[in-house]
DNA sequence: ATTTCAAATGTAATCGATTACAGTAAATTC
DNA sequence: GAATTTACTGTAATCGATTACATTTGAAAT
C-alpha cells in the first residue's frame, strides 16, 4: 500500500507537507508543490479514505432504506439520490430491507456506528431497533413519500396524496361513474390513509358510496392488482371504476380485467398512482397521477444534508407538485 | 461520541479489554465481560467502524457501477447483489453512471482509496481513468452480463447470449417467419455482438436474410424500440417478426406497432430479452428470453469477494442458463 | 547589518479501535 | 512451599491521514 508516508519521503518533505499540498496547496511553495505531485504521481498515491475520515468523524455517506427494490417508482427516488448525493460529495448505500425490520435494524445502525452519516427512509418504519431508539434520538434521517412512526417527528418529503386522490376521484365523477372500487396497498401506511381520505371526501361530497366490499389488495405489487380485480368482480355489483393504489396495481388489474373479457375504459375505468415509465405505454395508457420521484429524492438529499451540517431547519415537511396525467384507461361511464 | 475510552473508564478496566470483550469474549472473565456489557449498555456504544476500518485497511464494501438505474433488469441483479452482500457482511456502495465515463471514474476511484474493497461493473467499459489504469491492475473487479474491455481479463457472470438468440430465432423460425428485423441496444457492447451473431447463424443456415436497412435502434430503452419500429416501417418491405434487444425495446416497440394499426402478432410478431417483470403483463404477454438476473448478482458477489480474500479464482467466466419464455406477442407469419 | 514578521515546513499529537507484547495473578505441578 | 505454566489484563504501538503548535527560512524594514 502506498501511504502518505512514502509518498514524503520520496518527496523529501514531511508528511504534513504532502497532505497540505493536497487539501490545501495555497499553503505550499510552487516547487515544494512541484515536488510532492512529483512524488504523489510516482507512487500512484491515493489518500486512504478511511483514514480521513476516523479523523474528521464524518463518512461522507448516506444509507437509504428502500422496502422493495423491484418497483420502479422507488428507483426514481433513487436516481434522485444518487444524483443530488454525489454533487454534494456523498455516497450512498443501498439498503434493501424487503420490510423486514430485522434488516432495517441493521441497515439503520450503520449511522449509529459511524458507517455514514444520515439516513433517508422510503418506508414508514421507525427503522431503529428498541433498544437503539434513544441514540438515535439525534441521527438525521429524513423520510420520503411515507411518513416515520413514532412520537418524534422528522423532515418528510412528500406529495400531497389527499389532494391527489381527490383530483383522480373528481376526474372519474367528472365521467359519471357511480358504482366505484378500489385496491389498496400497504393497509399500515399513512399514504393509504391519505389516498383513501381523499377518495372518500370526494365521494361522499357526491353522495357516492365506496362500500368495503369494494376495497380490495393490500400490497403494491402487479399480483395484488389481478388478485384485487378477481375479488371485486365477484362481487354482485360491478364497479365501472377502479382506483389502484399504485401503477403497479394498475398493471395487474388492467391485465386481469381484460382476461375476464372485458374491456378498459369502456367497461371499466382503471387509475393508477405514481406515472411509473412503462405507464405510458401500456394498452390503454394509464391515467395516473405523476409524482416528481426524481425531485423528491433530490429534495431528500439536501434536507438531510443540512441536518447532518446542523443548519437550522426551515420547514418540517415539504410537499412536492402532483400533476394528473389523464391518459386511455380511464373514460365515460357506461349506461 | 461515546467512544472506548469513556466506555473502559466507566467499566474501569483498559480499552483492550473492552475491545476484547465485543470482539473475542472467550479471551475475557465472565466478571470483567459483565461489567464491560454492563457499561456498554449504558454509554450506549457503538465501535466506530471507520476506525475499525482503518486498522483493518478493509472497508467491508463493494461499489456497483449502474449505467442505469431505470431499468428494472439491473434492479434485480441489483436485489441479488445487495442479498448476497448483505449476507457475507458488505455493503453496497450504489454508483448511478448514466453511462459518462467522467462518473465512472469517479465511482471506481473508492476502490483505489480504500472506500471500496472491489467492484462489479454492470455496463462493458473499462471504469478506471487511464491515469489509474495501472494502479488498478490488482483491484477485484467482476463484471455482469457485460464483458469489461482491454487487455486484462476479469472474471465475467453473464448469459450465453448467443446461444439464447439462436433459440428466439428458432422459436420464430418455427413459426415460419421470413422477414425479419431487429431493433439492438447499444453497439459499443459486446452483447450486442453476441447476441446479432446467434440470430444472423441461425438465418444463415435456413437462407433468410436479415439486410442492414433491417436493422434499428440503439440504446437499451422504449423510446429506441419506438423509435426503431417508426424506421422499420418506413422501409419498402414490411418485417413479420421483430427481434428486439431487451425488453423494455420490446414494450416500445409493441406500442408503436399498435399505433401504426397493426397487430402483434397477427402482422407483427415481436420478441424481446430479460423477462422483466411487466412483460409478462403486457398486452399481448411479451415472448421473451428469462434471464437469471437475480443469481447473477448473488454469484457475481461471491466471486468478487472470493477474489477480495484473495482466494484462487476456479473460474474467469460464469455463464449462466437462459430460458425461453413463449409468451403471446410472437405467432405464425402471416400469409 | 540587525531586527521583525510572515510564510513555509516540520514535529508530534490526534482521531478511535485493535493487537503485539509485557506484566500480573492465579492455578497447577513437583 | 517453590517453580512453572496458564489465563487475564494492561501498556503502548499501530493503522493512515490531519492539524495544532513549534521551528525554520527568507524577505522586508530599519
Amino acid at each position: 500500500m502506498t501511504n502518505i508516508k512514502k509518498v514524503s519521503e520520496l518527496a523529501g518533505v514531511s508528511t504534513a507537507t504532502v497532505s497540505r499540498t493536497l487539501k490545501s496547496p495555497e499553503q505550499v511553495t510552487a516547487a515544494t508543490r512541484e515536488k510532492v505531485m512529483q512524488a504523489v504521481k510516482q507512487a500512484g498515491y491515493r489518500p486512504n479514505w478511511l483514514a480521513s475520515s476516523v479523523k474528521s468523524g464524518k463518512s461522507n455517506s448516506i444509507v437509504v432504506l428502500v422496502p422493495n427494490l423491484t418497483n420502479p417508482f422507488f428507483l426514481r427516488i433513487i436516481g434522485g439520490i444518487e444524483q443530488a448525493a454525489q454533487e454534494k460529495g456523498y455516497s450512498v448505500l443501498l439498503g434493501d430491507t424487503q420490510g423486514d425490520s430485522r434488516r432495517e435494524h441493521e441497515y439503520a445502525g450503520m449511522v449509529l456506528s459511524n458507517r455514514a452519516d444520515g439516513l433517508i427512509q422510503l418506508d414508514h418504519s421507525f427503522p431503529f431497533a428498541p433498544q437503539d431508539a434513544e441514540l438515535a434520538d439525534n441521527i438525521p434521517m429524513v423520510s420520503v413519500c411515507e411518513r416515520i412512526e413514532g412520537e418524534r417527528k422528522y423532515p418528510v418529503i412528500e406529495l400531497d396524496n389527499y389532494a391527489a386522490s381527490r383530483a383522480l376521484a373528481h376526474h372519474l365523477v367528472g365521467y359519471g361513474h357511480q358504482k366505484f372500487a378500489a385496491i389498496v396497498g400497504q393497509i399500515s401506511s399513512q399514504i393509504y390513509r391519505e389516498r383513501l381520505a381523499g377518495i372518500r371526501s370526494v365521494l361522499q361530497e357526491e353522495n357516492l358510496p365506496l362500500p368495503d366490499e369494494m376495497l380490495a389488495g393490500g400490497s403494491y405489487s402487479i399480483e395484488s392488482g389481478i388478485e384485487g380485480v378477481r375479488q371485486l368482480l365477484k362481487q354482485p355489483v360491478r364497479p365501472t371504476a377502479i382506483f389502484c393504489f399504485n401503477d403497479d396495481i394498475a398493471i395487474g388489474a388492467i391485465h386481469e380485467i381484460k382476461k375476464h373479457g372485458l374491456r378498459v375504459p369502456e367497461d371499466i375505468s382503471v387509475v393508477g398512482f405514481d406515472n411509473i415509465k412503462v405507464s405510458a405505454f401500456m394498452d390503454p395508457p394509464l391515467t395516473t397521477v405523476d409524482q416528481p420521484a426524481y425531485d423528491m429524492g433530490r429534495r431528500a438529499v439536501e434536507v438531510l444534508v443540512s441536518q447532518i451540517r446542523k443548519e437550522p431547519l426551515t420547514r418540517s415537511k415539504e410537499v412536492l407538485p402532483f400533476q394528473l396525467i389523464e391518459r386511455e384507461s380511464s373514460g365515460p361511464a357506461p349506461q
